[in-house]
This record gives structure tokens, C-alpha cells and sequence, in this order.
RNA sequence: AGGGCCUUAGCUCAGUUGGUAGAGCGCCACCCUUACAAGGUGGAUGUCGUCGGUUCGACCCCGGCAGGCCCUACCA
């Protein structure tokens, strides 16, 4: 049962329950995430400042389509932006992510037909204004939905500056761009040979056009020739083409065809007498050798067709069926009747020589999947060449950087061989073309704002031309144009060039090659200075996600049943450089458990804080270290590795080790070893140690949330307002801790604690090891003796005697020289040159074959190291070429393992 | 055809300058120990696809092969 909660953006008062409330002990992010959002919100903290002192930091926000809803492509994609806008906000940069929504042409417009339809009516019937105020209402009423849905994700837009493709300032924009682009030349109209859309009616860019593999058949035609008897056979995957061959081509040096250069095919069913041609482009081998050229219906042939100088005939109407310049009996045909058709007719003349299984790849329009035809028309295009220019080289010089840097290389070829770019698309929706007609002078008018006239004549008869723009046109923009251009806005001074802009790999070019090349041309920089390119998200199987093929997961309903956290953090933790990640249900589990676990060691902690007096120093209090416990200080310098793996993984864009950095620590060295070590302390009888204890558990938590936030911002947030030390109102707005930043504190932290408690870790975990593998119920508490070698391991475990004995669940720990060792289990705990002797005396508590057992199993693991170490130190050119530093150690390693395998053959043999 | 990517534990994947392999999940055993069973403790598991080269030493660098994936172009 899925229950969708509004967001309220009016509430705003604070967004914890209170204080008094106890916290239930499962993490409950329906409750939390909706109240957290709209409280920040409503206090206006994802607001960036046109003017400010703070250095600027800005994302665009690949504007998902009106029409769409938040799949998981989204996810990805929005969780990567939001945390490296919450990063650089907590980073103390005036932090902008700039939202939009985009107008998606076709899609929109076939949202709204599909409608439409349904009410027994048409765009046609309708008239483009009234269409045209009926899309409008659609995304008025359904176009906020994919805002919403975002703002469940967590996403800390700047919300107040969410834009719409089809504004009036955006608008404005595109005008600019079209005239001034049109003045230069590099905007013009022309009939060519372009990809044409039978089901949208519409012309289409190379880009939307997919090309698949389709098992299909090779058709030998005879083609006779028009004086005597003769004729060739011509080979070809769409025989109704054939009504608009205009010639047949042969190679020049092809010996069979030679003689028949120049002269005249009579073309089967139309009678047209065509030429043939001679041309090295043809392909001796393959098929019969002779090709039936078409140039109005194929890009080879009307390349080819230029050259030689045919004529274009154009055979099919805007809809894909035959027109009228065929022969009757396939007029108004779709090409695949008329295939069929076609075929049967020529074979009942005898025409037909052969047909083979033959298997090509068919353009197929990217919006509605059916077979793009090449179709001669007249369209709007930008030429490249220039543009191009610019925008390879700002990559080559390193001025934009591609993240990660392979990407450099595709785009580099890409533009290499980048062909102009068709922009009109004969809908309604979009930003209609700025091109007005003189129906008396035939002349052009293009301008910025709605001429009233003829440019050329001053006829007030002129006509706007009825294409609209290609979506991507004004997406090209984007950068600037949300951002005020062409007005010289403060906002645009601060934010642009923008800094980063992450998106999929199957938008580059797209997308992101033509940002480049109009933020160049028009703003003269680059339109940011990063691009970061994620993966796909494919299913657990590593299939695409597709409505079509029911795979796709819902992120809302993910959201819904784990909270978004969870969600957040499975993709960031598997987020590796540019690589496609798969999403499982296990794995998202696996992060709403740890939610939990964060959920509930701040539950601990707080008890734990109970009676806590907040230091006036607040965040900068430092402890008496007279009083500090060798976990407060292991515990603050492994936070300051922590914290330094992940700014370094964050700078270089590893979100995944960033994510599991802080999960590790977060998880396994705070709750698990930290948490545990300080029970004592916390319930202990020493006011002095405990309040030292506290400061630190205080300060710890603090910045595990803080470090945590930008992956999980609402629970963070939730916990936060909880907390009784901190620096703001709020986390979000908080300081996100770095080695640097957090110096003063992290002062605290003291490397050779760290390694006495790794010392304690190593004793506890060997005598955990003990009770596990003798099957010692952890009820039971046991003795144990501990013999350290040296005097300072001596003072390590004589100080943290009682949290050994409280993680090791012991009855009495005595720390001193072996005594008896009769049935007694023994474990060598060795740590750089620390030793120490764990043996726990067995009478009577297990079965000693176990033991013995066990100890063998630690004996020979030893005994083969020895053996792969001893290899390596006899081999002499080891010894000679390796560093120093890596042969002294292999020493230092071979000496214990000698004592711990002496240990454990004296001990095996007392049990035996 | 050209270009790119991948092959590491049962599964999904990390492995940042070459020093002898890790995580999550799953699995086995024992535990409802007063933050958390969405939990705790312990345990098992890999000739790092294959062949060869460089090196004292290769998951890592170089080359061949096999298998899988993606992109671009084209196949009348």
C-alpha cells in the first residue's frame, strides 16, 4: 500500500517533532522527508545569490521533459548534481542549481494528439491556435508533476528560478540566436536529402534516428534495356523504390557492364527510360554488381545523383504512402503494400530473378520507432563546420574537461566529422521559426521580434514559416539563456561559466556538443568547465530499463517503501567513473538497513548525551586529553582519515569511494567498535572521563551527519535538529568538515592511540574468534590471561581493561606472564612490534578437540605464509632490486611469524 | 568495417602511480547482550578469462587469443 504524500511548501515551522518525543527505533522516512523538505524550503536554503562575496558555484539542470516522470535515469542523474550542490553549499560557495523543464516537442505534442484522439478530434481539426492553447493547458495542469516528484528525491533546486523551454525570455534567446546565426550564414534553408518520420510527419536530425539490424531480403530485379533485348539485373532491399530510380549504376571498370555504359534502362512498370551510369563508388561484388539508384530516397544514391547530374523524383507524400508520381496502382500505398505489391507484379513479368535472406540495418525514428524514410525536402539547417571549430578545441586545450576524460576522445571524432544540423521539425509545439514569406516578392524576412512587413519590399503580405525549432535547439542554449541572457544579468555574470554539468553519455552529442558550441559562439566561454558523464541504469540483470519491457523500477515507489536516502545511497555507493551501474533490490535494502543503523546510533548517542552541558566553544570545544580514552582518540583521528578520503574522493568526482568512506566509518568504526568501547565510560563512575567521552561522542556525531548529508540529507537533517552541538539552524547550511577546515578539532586525534586500540581490537577480535570457532555460547562469560611481550602493551591493556572485558563478554582478565598453560587456548595477537599472548583456559568448558582444531587451522595458515615470505627474502634478486623498505619489512613479518608459529606448536602440543 | 569498454568470491562490483586481493549481498555456525534481528559475533569462499612478454616481483604495464557489451559508419 503506497501512500503519496503532498509536499506542503507553506508549512514552515521547525521541522523536528520536538525534543521531548523518544525516537522510535525504526527509521520512519515517510514521516520525516516530506516535513524536512518543506521546512527547507520554505526557509529559502536552496536560494543562490546573484551578488555575493561567496565564490560561485552552478549546475543546470538537464530540464527533464514536461511530459515525463521521474524514472531512474533521473535518480541518478539528480543525486549526483544534488550532492555536489550540497557539497559546495556546505563547502561555503554561493551554490545555484538552476531547475527547467523542457517543452519535449514531439513527445508533448503527441501526449496532447493521443488525447485528443481519444475525444474523436484532431490537431488539424482544432487549427494550430487552439492545439496550441490546449498543450499550453495540458502542462499547466500535469507539467509540475515531474517538479514534485523531484522534490522527493531531495533535490535543493533554486526553485524560484525554474525555467520553461518555451518562457518568454527564453524565447527571446532563440530569436537572437536564430537571427543572428541566419545573418552570419550559418542558419539557412535548403532542400535536401533528410530523415523523414512517416508517423510524426516530420522531419528528423541524424541524431534521432536509431539504427537496428533487420533480417530482410535482397530483390533481383532484371531491368531491360531500352534498345534491343538485353537487360541487367540489379539487386536491392527496398524494390518499390524502384518507381524512383532515376538511374542504374555500374563500376567503370566492371568488365560485364562495360559496353553498356551510357545507354538506356526502360524501367519496369513506369516506362521511364533512365541512364546508366558509370561510378567507382559501386561495390563490384556485391549483389549482381549493378545498383538501381534513387537519389530523392537514399543518401548514397543522392550523393551520387549530385554527381552525375539525375534527376530527383519524389515518390512518397508526407505520410509515407506513394504520391502521385507513380503509376496508378500504387498510388497512396504505404511503401510496404506497395513492396508487395510491387514484387508480385514484376515476378508475374518475369522480372523477378532472385530473392535472399539478406539482414541491414533500418533507421527507425527515435520517438515512435517506425521506419524513417530519406525523404528530398525543403528544411532549416545550422551549418557546423564554423561552429565546430571552437568547441573542439576548448576540449583539446583543456579549458572543458570531460569527466571522466575517455569521453574527450569520442567527442573529439564526433566533431570531427559533425554534419549540419536540421532544425526544423514540422509540428506545433515548439518555438516557432522566425521566418516570414513575401508572397509578392518571394523574399525572406527574418527577425526578432514579429515584423509587420517585407523586409525586402515592404509588403505587409508576408507569411511566418509554419515549422517549429528542434527541441535540442533551445536546450542548446540553455546554459545562458536561463540565466538571462541576452541581458547582461548579475546572475549571469556570477553563474556563467557554469561549473559542472553532469548527464548520460547518450546526450553528448545531442546536447552537450551543441551547448559548447553556442555558449562559445554567443557568450564567447565555455558553458561549464566540467562535464561529468554517468552510466545507464540497467536492471539487476544489466538490461536497459524500458517501460516497454517491464523492467523499469519506479524511484517514487522506491522512495515510497525506503525513503529517498536509501535510494540516494545505493546509487552513489556503486557510481564508478562513467560506468553503467545496475540497481537491486538487495542492495537497496542493504542501504535502507544502514539508514536504520545511522538512525539508531543516534538514538544511543543522545542517551548516551543525557546531561551533556554544551560547551561555550561550541564546535571548537577541545577536551582535557588528560581524560581522553584511547577510543576518543582512535575514534577522531580515524574521523579525520575519514574525512579526508572522502574530500579527495569528492574533488576527483569518486562518488562511490566518497559514499563508502563514510559508510565504513560511519558503520564500522563508530557503531562498531566505538560506540561499544565507550558503554563503560558512559555508565561508568568517573564523571571526569565520562564528560570527556561526551564532548567527543558530541562532537563525532556531528560531523558523521554532516559528512553523511549531501548523500542522505534527510535523515541527516532529521538528526541533526536533534542534536544538542552544533554551528546552525540547519544542516544543510552547515560547514562540511575537511582535514583542513575541521583542523583545530581533529587536533584531538592521535595516531598512536589509534594504533593501542588497534592493539585492543586485535586482542578482542582474537578472543571473539576463540569463543565463535569453540562454540562458546556468547552468554557465557569466560576468563582470559593476557601476556604482553613488552611493557608498553602491558599499559595498553592495563588501561583498557574494562572495555576489553566488556567487548569480549569476560568474567576476569588478568594481564601478566603465562602461568600454567595447560588446556588452554592460545592466540598470537601481533601489531607492528607489539605482542601480545591471548590464552583462555578451557577446562571445562568445551570439547578440546576443537580447539585443537583451530589452533592447527591458525598453525598452517601461518606455516604458509612462512613458506611464501622465506621464497621471496632467499631469492636473491629480491633482495638486491626491491626497495629497502619493502625487504625490512618482509624481515620484520618473517620474525613473527616464527614466534606466532612457535607459540601455536607449543600450544597444540599441550593439548594434545 | 572503425572506435571504445568489460572479464576479480555464489551474485553485483571496488581495487588512484606494480609489493602478493577487498566491499555489499548471499552462505554456514552461535546469539532477541538494555541503540539497532532492517541487529550482533565468528567463519568459509578466488591458479584476478586465456596464452605469452617486461620485471626481483603483475589483478595492475605491453602483445596475441577467447567471450560479453556499447557506440559510430555503411552494406544497393
Amino acid at each position: 500500500m503506497l501512500i503519496s504524500r503532498p509536499m506542503n511548501s507553506s508549512q514552515s515551522e521547525l521541522p523536528s517533532q520536538g525534543h521531548s518525543a523518544a525516537l522510535p527505533d525504526r527509521y520512519n522516512p515517510q514521516e520525516v522527508e516530506g516535513r524536512i523538505y518543506s521546512w527547507w524550503e520554505s526557509r529559502g536554503f536552496f536560494k543562490a545569490e546573484d551578488v555575493s562575496t561567496k565564490a560561485p558555484f552552478c549546475v543546470i539542470l538537464p530540464p527533464p521533459n514536461v511530459t515525463g516522470s521521474l524514472h531512474m535515469g533521473h535518480a541518478l542523474d539528480h543525486t549526483i548534481q544534488d550532492v555536489l550542490v550540497r557539497w559546495k553549499r556546505m563547502s561555503g560557495f554561493n551554490a545555484l542549481w538552476l531547475p527547467g523543464t523542457d517543452h519535449a516537442g514531439i513527445a508533448t505534442q503527441s501526449v496532447v494528439e493521443r488525447e485528443l484522439r481519444k475525444e474523436g478530434l484532431s490537431r488539424q481539426e482544432m487549427g494550430r491556435e487552439a492545439f496550441e492553447q490546449r498543450v499550453w493547458q495540458w502542462k499547466e495542469q500535469y507539467g509540475n508533476r515531474i517538479v514534485e516528484q523531484m522534490k522527493r528525491l531531495g533535490d535543493s533546486c533554486d526553485w524560484d528560478r525554474l525555467t520553461f523551454t518555451l518562457d518568454k525570455e527564453v524565447s527571446k534567446s532563440v530569436r537572437k540566436v536564430f537571427v543572428s546565426l541566419y545573418q552570419k550564414g550559418w542558419i539557412y534553408r535548403g532542400t535536401r536529402l533528410i530523415n523523414w518520420s512517416p508517423q510524426l510527419e516530420s522531419a528528423l536530425s541524424d541524431l534521432e534516428v536509431e539504427h537496428q539490424e533487420v533480417k530482410g531480403h535482397l530483390w533481383h530485379l532484371r531491368y531491360p534495356l531500352a534498345q534491343g533485348e538485353a537487360s541487367l539485373v540489379v539487386a536491392t532491399t527496398r524494390p518499390e523504390t524502384m518507381l524512383g530510380d532515376t538511374a542504374v549504376a555500374v563500376h567503370p571498370e566492371d568488365e560485364r557492364y562495360k559496353d553498356l555504359i551510357g545507354q538506356e534502362i526502360e524501367l519496369p512498370l513506369t516506362g521511364r527510360r533512365i541512364p546508366i551510369v558509370a561510378d567507382a563508388h559501386v561495390d563490384k561484388d556485391f549483389g549482381s554488381g549493378a545498383v538501381k539508384i534513387t537519389p530523392a530516397h537514399d543518401f548514397n544514391d543522392y550523393e551520387l545523383g549530385q554527381r552525375h547530374n539525375l534527376e530527383m523524383i519524389n515518390i512518397l507524400n508526407r505520410n509515407g504512402t506513394l504520391n502521385d508520381s507513380v503509376p496508378e496502382p500504387y498510388r497512396g500505398l504505404t511503401t510496404a503494400q506497395a513492396r508487395k505489391k510491387l514484387v508480385a507484379d514484376l515476378e508475374e513479368m518475369g522480372l523477378l530473378v532472385e530473392v535472399e535472406p539478406h539482414s541491414h540495418s533500418v533507421g527507425h525514428c527515435s520517438r515512435t520507432g517506425c521506419v524513417v524514410e530519406p525523404l528530398l525536402s525543403e528544411q532549416w539547417f545550422v551549418k557546423t563546420s564554423e561552429l565546430a571549430v571552437p568547441a573542439k578545441r576548448v576540449v583539446e586545450s583543456g579549458t572543458l574537461r570531460f569527466e571522466p576524460e575517455s569521453w574527450t576522445k569520442t567527442y573529439l571524432h564526433w566533431m570531427s566529422i559533425i554534419q549540419d544540423w536540421c532544425i526544423s521539425r514540422q509540428l506545433w509545439w515548439g518555438h516557432r521559426i522566425p521566418a516570414w514569406t513575401c508572397t509578392d516578392c518571394g523574399q525572406l524576412t527574418v527577425a526578432e521580434e514579429d515584423p509587420s512587413q517585407c523586409g525586402h519590399c515592404g509588403s505587409s503580405k508576408i507569411q511566418q514559416d509554419e515549422d517549429v525549432l528542434d527541441t535540442w535547439f533551445s536546450s542548446a542554449l540553455w546554459p545562458f539563456s536561463t540565466l538571462g541572457w541576452p541581458k547582461e544579468t548579475e546572475a549571469l555574470k556570477t553563474f556563467y561559466p557554469t561549473n559542472v554539468l553532469v548527464t548520460g553519455h547518450d546526450i553528448i552529442f545531442f546536447w552537450v556538443a551543441r551547448m559548447i558550441m553556442m555558449g562559445l559562439e554567443f557568450c564567447r566561454d565555455v558553458p561549464f568547465r566540467t562535464v561529468y558523464i554517468h552510466g545507464l541504469i540497467r536492471d539487476a540483470q544489466g538490461l536497459k530499463m524500458s517501460k516497454s519491457s517491464g523492467n523499469s523500477v519506479d524511484p517514487v515507489e522506491v522512495i515510497e517503501q525506503n525513503g529517498a536516502d536509501a535510494l540516494r545511497f545505493t546509487l552513489m555507493s556503486q557510481l564508478a567513473a562513467g560506468r553503467d551501474l545496475k540497481f537491486s533490490q538487495q542492495r537497496l535494502e542493504g542501504y535502507r538497513n544502514f539508514m536504520n543503523k545511522i538512525w539508531n546510533a543516534a538514538r544511543f548517542s543522545l542517551a548516551a548525551l543525557e546531561g551533556f552541558e554544551v560547551p561555550e566553544q561550541g564546535l571548537q570545544a577541545l577536551p582535557q586529553r588528560s581524560d581522553l580514552s584511547v577510543a576518543d582518540q582512535w575514534i577522531v583521528y580515524k574521523l579525520g582519515l575519514t574525512e579526508k578520503a572522502v574530500d579527495e574522493a569528492l574533488q576527483s568526482y569518486r562518488f562511490a569511494d566518497a559514499a563508502n568512506a563514510v559508510y565504513s566509518f560511519a558503520w564500522h568504526e563508530f557503531c562498531d567498535w566505538y560506540l561499544e568501547f565507550i558503554k563503560p565510560i558512559i555508565y561508568g563512575s568517573s564523571e571526569s572521563e565520562k564528560k570527556a567521552t561526551q564532548l567527543v561522542l558530541a562532537q563525532v556525531l556531528n560531523r558523521v551527519v554532516r559528512l553523511l548529508h549531501p548523500f542522505a540529507p534527510f535523515i541527516t537533517e532529521e538528526i541533526y535538529q536533534k542534536l544538542p552541538l552544533k554551528g546552525s539552524e540547519a544542516l544543510i547550511t552547515e560547514t562540511f568538515p575537511t582535514p583542513r577546515q575541521d583542523k583545530h578539532w581533529l587536533s584531538v586525534g592521535s595516531q598512536e592511540a589509534a594504533l593501542a586500540l588497534d592493539l585492543v581490537r586485535e586482542v578482542v577480535t582474537a578472543i571473539r574468534n576463540i569463543r565463535g570457532e569453540n562454540r562458546i555460547k556468547p552468554g557465557e562469560k569466560i576468563a582470559v590471561r593476557l601476556v604482553p611481550e613488552r611493557d608498553e602493551a602491558q599499559k595498553i591493556l592495563g588501561d583498557n581493561k574494562g572495555s576489553i572485558m566488556t567487548l569480549a563478554k569476560l568474567e576476569s582478565c588478568e594481564i601478566g606472564p603465562a602461568q600454567s598453560l595447560a588446556k588452554c587456548a592460545l592466540a598470537p595477537v601481533v601489531l607492528g612490534d607489539l605482542r601480545v599472548d591471548v590464552v583462555v583456559p578451557l577446562e571445562g568448558l568445551v570439547d578440546i578437540a576443537e580447539e585443537i582444531k583451530r589452533t592447527s587451522k591458525a598453525l598452517e595458515k601461518r606455516q604458509k605464509e612462512l613458506a611464501q615470505l622465506q621464497g621471496r627474502l632467499n631469492n636473491e634478486n629480491f633482495v638486491k632490486n626491491a626497495p629497502e623498505e619493502v625487504v625490512e619489512q618482509g624481515r620484520v613479518q618473517l620474525e613473527q611469524l616464527r614466534n606466532q608459529i612457535s607459540s601455536l606448536e607449543a600450544s597444540l602440543a599441550r593439548l594434545r
